[in-house]
RNA sequence: GCUGGCGUAGCUCAGUCGGCAGAGCGCGGGAUUUGUAAUCCCGUGGGCGCGGGUUCAAGUCCCGCCGCCAGCUCCA
């Protein structure tokens, strides 16, 4: 045997020298590694029958290692297409793809001459039972194209086909055989069906061949597993929460917010207690955003299409804005964005660097055709405020602007209750617009700023618009999710469109660094947000109603009023219920509108000018005079508690 | 927009094979005057999403539209 057919392996800083082509398995075996599962040779995960070609490092795999998910995951893809082949015909059943996804994995398959709905579920589940107790080994084999098509040809799998088609001719076409069911799969499986671990089908829908739009629509069947039942039922617990916390469900119970369809869909109906917490929300960003020289600015909803045309919207956007208006001969445009009329004041006078940065901001209410079926809650709507603003500054003041904005961006989060953050750093994209220096100075910005704050950060190279780089901030809520919602984005493109300049100390025109921003993202958004990261139960300064006073009796009426009136003053967001229940009735209402406070006043209050508090969140507190109550929960709001 | 599922009272939901539209909560009235999550009684409430069709008869079957939900795709 020629040496040259020999690979060197690295496995946990041991080395073996193995004949190329030796299966993974046996490679373990001669380093003396048990139980693995698979392996790691550089990003790509290998199971044990994969041939070793190269030579390298190679990072066993096992059970307690994320990627042996992967691995399992992989095969119960594959034992649930041999379940729907013995159920519904080995040549009936059209596979498309079937791979892994975050937490389990899914199969895209067309059914002839059956519609698989969610009742097929728990018989398709009880088949896959059945296949992992039989334990087939699962085998991988090689073959060659010719081979390969004319094996699904007669399979009938003609996605199949279409797929191997297109596999490059320096790949390996591998398939893989449990039983009598073989399946195009560039692996990695498990040694054989019985070592899958705990799953469950959960869902079904829709989905193109090759996720395109002019393709048939296979069936998706989704499954999640883990290898455990614990860790099932413990991620089947987690959709529970995050249902409990829907914030449609909570947004109508709590009177939020209202999605009529006589007025539209993705169109938001503000009801009185979403609107004051939204005001209370406002005022906050209104104030911060004045302490940081913000200029507020109001701008009309619509305006005409030249200046849609100028901005580039018409040409780019178009698809995600609402139809024309026509009015004297003139095409009107309902606002998608700010930024044209933000510039239109920018450009209303001629501006000297000394007053630069200039920093416009709005509460901007906008409007985006959305396809129906993104709608969701406040989550994705066709109108919506943008927490919007526009800076415009110097080359020399870029640094400064960005980490000063990113910081305004952090300190806002934390100030509604988030401590986790990942910050995203997005760079220049292959067809972009700018001279090398804008991208470099910008990019370079963004860097410090996070750099400088402390925070660590991802780069998403090459995932800027074609018109500038861009720091996004996503937030960790209390259930793990991740959402976006700061933005901090430059402008290459709409300053010469606008030719927005200003004049230099050397009495010349320049042109500006634009940076578009939005710290909340939009206001329905971030309110669907706050909703499910709280649960309902907000934060007292957030809170509509901060407290609620129930009196025993009728007699308790007047000490009640009293009581209001004194919290009122002060501005603390109070209410009584003088209604004619009983006080646990009265408790209950409160506790299900998820008020902060309840303070019951009866005849021993009433005789001692005290409270007995009540709170949400901790149980009765026992009782109080009204100014130790009050002190109490102005600290609370104050600290934004 | 596409695929699948769904649409019955303000809310949550029953309604069988096509045969007189139901419950609880809510709301209104009355009784009751209460100590930390639902007091009792009486009453009120519905072109069954909208529009067509089949039928002696449609909440139920068929077609079209609207909306919602889960995805695909896309995004604040």
């Amino acid at each position: 045997m020629k040496v040259k057919d020999k690979v060197k392996i690295t496995i946990d800083g041991k080395e073996v020298e193995v004949e190329k082509g030796t299966p993974l398995g046996k490679v373990f075996e001669l380093a003396g590694i048990k139980d693995a599962l698979g392996g790691k040779l550089g990003d790509r995960i290998i199971d044990l029958q994969t041939p070793i070609r190269e030579g390298g490092q190679i990072k066993p795999i096992y059970r307690n290692d994320p990627e042996s998910l992967e691995i399992m995951r992989h095969s119960l893809a594959h034992i649930m297409a041999q379940a729907l082949k013995e159920l519904y015909g080995t040549t009936k059943v059209h596979l498309g793809v079937g791979p892994t996804t975050e937490e389990g994995f899914y199969y895209d398959v067309e059914v002839e001459g059956h519609r698989i709905t969610e009742e097929d579920l728990p018989k398709i589940e009880e088949k896959m039972r059945e296949i992992i107790k039989r334990d087939y080994p699962i085998l991988r084999k090689e073959l060659e194209r010719e081979e390969a098509i004319k094996l699904f040809e007669e399979l009938k799998e003609k996605y199949k086909v279409e797929i191997i088609k297109d596999i490059s001719p320096d790949d390996v076409i591998s398939v893989y055989q449990q039983g009598d069911f073989i399946d195009l799969c560039r692996g990695p499986h498990l040694p054989s069906t019985g070592k899958a671990g705990a799953f469950k089908l959960t869902s079904i829908s829709g989905a193109y061949w090759r996720g395109k739009a002019d393709q048939p629509q296979l069936t998706r069947i989704y499954g999640m597993a883990f290898w455990t039942d614990k860790e099932l039922r413990q991620r089947l617990r987690f959709y529970e929460e995050a249902k409990k916390r829907d914030h449609r469900k909570l947004g109508r119970e709590l009177e939020f917010f209202l999605i009529d369809e006589n007025v539209g869909a993705g169109l938001v109906l503000w009801l009185p207690r979403g609107s004051i917490y939204r005001k209370v929300l406002e005022d906050y960003w209104k104030e911060e955003h004045l302490k940081r020289g913000y200029q507020f600015v109001y701008t009309p909803h619509v305006g005409k299409s030249k200046l849609w045309e100028i901005s580039g919207h018409l040409e780019c956007y178009r698809p995600n804005m609402f139809p024309p208006m026509e009015m004297e001969g003139e095409e009107y445009y309902v606002k998608p964005m700010n930024c044209p009329f933000h510039i239109a004041i920018y450009k209303s006078k001629v501006r000297s660097y000394k007053e630069l940065p200039i920093k416009l901001a709005e509460l901007g209410t906008v409007y985006r055709y959305e396809m129906s079926g993104v709608l969701h809650g406040l989550m994705r709507v066709r109108g919506f405020t943008q927490d919007d603003a526009h800076i415009i500054c110097t080359p020399e003041q870029v640094n400064d602007v960005i980490r000063e904005t990113l910081d305004l961006a952090l300190t806002v989060l934390k100030d509604f209750g988030f401590e986790d953050f990942k910050i995203y750093i997005s760079t220049r994209p292959e067809d972009a617009i700018g001279s090398d220096e804008q991208w470099e100075v910008s990019e370079q910005a963004l860097r410090k700023a996070v750099e400088d704050l402390g925070y660590s950060y991802e780069i998403d190279e090459g995932g800027g618009a074609f018109y500038g780089p861009k720091i996004d901030v996503k937030i960790k809520d209390a259930i793990g999710r991740l959402w976006q919602c700061s933005t901090i984005q430059f402008d290459f493109n709409l300053p010469e469109r606008f030719d927005m300049t200003y004049v230099g100390p050397d009495n010349q025109k320049h042109r500006p660094y634009m940076i578009h921003r939005a710290l909340l993202g939009s206001i329905e958004r971030f309110t669907g947000i706050l909703l499910e990261h709280y649960a309902g139960l907000l934060p007292v300064w957030l809170s509509p109603t901060q407290v609620r006073i129930v009196p025993i009796a009728d007699r308790h009426v007047e000490y009640g009023r009293k009581v209001l009136k004194a919290l009122e003053e002060l501005g603390i967001r109070a209410d009584i219920d003088e209604r004619d229940e009983r006080m646990n009735a009265k408790i209950r209402e409160a506790e299900l509108m998820k008020i902060p406070f309840v303070l019951v006043v009866g005849d021993r209050e009433a005789e001692g000018g005290t409270v007995a508090v009540r709170s949400k969140k901790e149980g009765n507190l026992g009782t109080m005079s009204v100014e130790e109550f009050i002190s109490f929960i102005k600290e609370k709001i104050e600290r934004k508690e």
